[in-house]
DNA sequence: GTAGGGTTAG
């Protein structure tokens, strides 16, 4: 890199004079090429029609107006020209470059204007390659080109350029001025190094507002709030910037009582918020759910005349979302003059944020029909909506999307909710194969891959890429050990499952939560070790949730224990008194217990509670379209094809000697349900739907809010044989894939 | 003789 930068300081040749003479109502051209005097230039009527230019039509009228009346020969106009093609919203860089190269011999403020426009485009490295040709043509920087080309720096975390650049700076005794020295603290502030920053900063006496912003913002940048606070405490004339960093700040970092905190001193020391303010404390009031005090800003928006800024609709968009009111965010929504793809992203991420996933997706359609480009950020919360629908085919589509138009993006979230998607939405392969080709993989793409194959119970890989990682060098964390810990449960490795456990103890110093006592006890109540579960409950360091006895409770049905089910099951009516859940797994286990007045009796309690068993609910989705079946459900349009398809299902089925497993079953429960038991349990309407749907051959996926039941287990493996098919099954816990009779889970679950 | 630094929602 040493060589790339050369640092001439020959002053370079005076402009050879133009020598052609067009013709003109205004007579520039007759003056030598050096430019006319500027006040004759400054207001001439062409170079005012700029600012007035809102297309790059109207841009392109112009200049051939400025070509008309000859003033394309004057540096001035070009450069007027440039700066407003190349800084312009409504400008156009490439067009700006065109006009650059038309240009014999740019002069220094035309370069240092292609060198902005660079570094505030979206390839600001360009401005760097820039810099550099500035230089090899003779044109020495000033004072101006240092802040762009730092800013190019801090914006492509080019920390060696950044450097030698530093080292010019100083050559040229450029440090004195202002502007350069806080772009220098910039620079090394957005880079991460605080230490530099901070000697640049210590170093001079230029201290504004300004420069200390700069370093405060590079504090906030690694999460040092405390040293930013200092030196906010030290500014001797605070503006309204430094504190919008400060809240800001407060507001990244999650402590968003500080940020609102802040709000108010500043409030009460009348510097009056603008725009980045507000929008900093919306968001501080979206992650805290501060509804009161968003409201109060929101009337301080519109009595100040704000009401119609678009970011900070946004930001109203998001804190209503966030805080619940999701009725009053989309009015905004709707409301909106104008939308950007930051509306979008916002409503869109606002109905995944809630759980409203049908919703999300249904606006990420309309986003579509409405030709708005999708950002990586839409896709940060359609891709989850995906995944909790087991929506493969819009998945896919988001990849392949992703692939064209996203390829080189270095956001490995993006990445690594793909994978995510991919697992839960029952396709494991895909899954690898995106994790395979990342790049660059962080945490979170190790984690996602990992609870990715555990819940497919493929604990070998699951535990073969733990091994990977940690020789790696990589530190898992806590949620790596959920991945691994559930990886052992679903394939009931128990011994597997005490060592990673007792390792991330003793070896990584991660404190087990809820989760990880979880996967245990679920481990050592499949395989009947009940004194050991119940120790280790009782040496928790906190209160057992509904989880942790409901998996206990789930073992004494596997295991019949009746007496132990009963005082476990009690436990959880304490805690979760509204579940239905465990009086329908304690009727089961007396209903293996062949205990029918026990059976009835919980039928009672349950009747009397008002309370209903969750209904079971399976989706699948056919070309796009998500289907979604209740039990018994007799409202899908293809209703009757189903039902035959299904009474075909039963005779192979009763044909293949199969014999239905009963135990299970809560019998008598209610009309509806006995009317609905077994035949008609939402997964084989589902499956049903699938086989008349598809073409021959291909695979069946579902997804069932439910632990799918014992019967329909059984039943779908054979099913799985008898039409040749593949099913790809999601349950409550975990996947189950049936292929030629048989189910991966080994029929533990 | 044109211009320039620090804060902003998902």
């Amino acid at each position: 890199m040493s060589s790339l930068i050369p640092l001439k300081t020959s002053k370079r040749e005076m402009a050879l004079p133009s020598t052609s003479v067009p013709m003109s109502p205004f007579p520039l051209h007759l003056l030598p090429s050096s430019d006319p005097p500027y006040k004759l230039l400054q207001n001439h009527p062409s170079l005012s029609l700029l600012s007035k230019c809102r297309t790059v039509q109207t841009l392109k009228q112009v200049h051939s107006h400025i070509i008309k009346t000859g003033l394309h020969h004057t540096q001035f106009a070009l450069s007027k020209l440039i700066e407003f093609c190349a800084l312009s919203p409504f400008g156009d860089l490439p067009y700006a470059l065109l006009l650059f190269e038309s240009i014999d011999e740019p002069n220094q403020v035309i370069w240092n204007t292609m060198i902005r426009g660079f570094s505030l485009s979206s390839s600001p490295g360009l401005a760097l390659e820039f810099y550099v040709k500035m230089i090899w043509s003779g044109i020495v920087p000033n004072s101006y080109t240092f802040p762009f080309v730092l800013k190019s720096c801090a914006k492509t975390a080019s920390t060696q350029e950044g450097r030698q650049i530093h080292g010019q700076v100083l050559k040229l005794g450029l440090d004195s001025d202002a502007f350069v020295h806080t772009s220098l603290i910039n620079m090394y502030a957005q880079n991460g190094e605080l230490a530099n920053a901070r000697l640049v900063f210590d170093k001079s006496h230029l201290r504004d507002a300004v420069s200390y912003t700069a370093l405060i913002t590079g504090y906030v940048l690694i999460g040092y709030m405390e040293n930013a606070r200092k030196l906010f405490d030290e500014i001797p004339m605070r503006d309204v910037v430094s504190w919008n960093a400060m809240i800001a700040g407060y507001a990244q970092t999650g402590q968003r009582e500080e940020a609102l905190a802040f709000f108010e001193e500043m409030i009460r020391a009348n510097v009056v918020p603008n725009e980045s303010t507000l929008v900093s404390v919306l968001s501080a009031c979206a992650q805290s759910g501060s509804l009161e005090l968003g409201k109060w800003v929101r009337s301080w928006i519109n009595e100040h005349g704000l009401g119609s800024n678009l970011h900070l609709a946004n930001a109203l968009i998001d804190m209503y979302s966030k805080c619940g009111y999701l009725d009053t965010a989309f009015d905004l929504f709707e409301g909106l003059q104008q939308r950007d793809v930051i509306s979008w992203n916002v409503m869109i991420g606002g109905y995944t944020h809630r759980s409203y996933y049908k919703e999300a997706l249904g606006l990420f359609r309309r986003m579509l029909r409405s030709n708005i480009e999708p950002s990586d950020v839409t896709f940060l919360s359609v891709l989850p909506a995906c995944a909790t629908l087991g929506a493969l085919d819009l998945g896919k589509w988001i990849h392949a999307y992703i692939d064209k138009n996203f390829q080189n993006s270095t956001n490995v979230s993006l990445w690594t909710s793909l994978i995510d998607m991919y697992a839960k939405c029952g396709s494991i392969e895909a899954a690898q194969q995106v994790f395979n080709g990342m790049e660059h993989k962080n945490l979170a793409s190790w984690n996602a891959m990992i609870s990715g194959l555990a819940m497919h119970g493929v604990a070998d890989k699951a535990l073969e890429l733990f091994s990977q990682m940690t020789g790696g060098g990589l530190k898992p964390d806590d949620i790596t050990f959920v991945g691994v810990l559930s990886a052992c449960t679903h394939a009931g490795l128990l011994g597997l499952g005490r060592q990673y456990f007792s390792s991330m103890v003793q070896d990584y110093a991660i404190s087990p939560d809820l989760q990880h006592y979880g996967c245990m006890v679920n481990l050592l109540g499949r395989a009947g070790l009940f004194d050991e579960a119940e120790a280790l409950i009782q040496n928790m360091e906190m209160k057992p949730d509904g989880a942790i006895w409901g998996s206990l409770l789930g073992a004494c049905r596997v295991h019949k224990r009746v007496e132990l089910g009963e005082s476990v099951a009690q436990r959880l009516f304490e805690l979760e008194p509204e579940n239905p859940g465990p009086y329908v797994l304690l009727s089961n286990i007396y209903a293996g217990a062949g205990r029918w007045d026990d059976v009835a009796r919980i039928r009672t309690l349950l009747n009397n509670k008002g309370m209903r068993k969750v209904p079971g609910c399976s989706s699948i989705e056919v070309d796009s379209v998500v289907h979604e079946f209740l039990v018994s459900d007799k409202v899908h349009p293809r209703c009757k094809e189903i039902y035959d398809m299904l009474n075909e299902v039963d005779t192979l089925l009763d044909k293949a000697g199969f014999v239905p497993d009963t135990s299970e079953v809560i019998r008598d429960m209610d009309e509806e349900w006995k009317e609905g038991a077994l035949s008609h349990h939402s997964e084989k309407l589902a499956i049903a739907f699938g086989l008349i749907s598809t073409k021959p051959g291909t695979t069946i996926r579902i997804v069932k809010n439910l632990r799918v039941c014992g019967n329909c287990h059984s039943a779908t493996k054979l099913i799985s044989k008898i039409f040749n098919r593949e099913i790809i099954a999601r349950d409550r816990n975990r996947f189950h894939h049936f292929k030629d009779g048989f189910c991966s889970c080994k029929d533990y679950w």
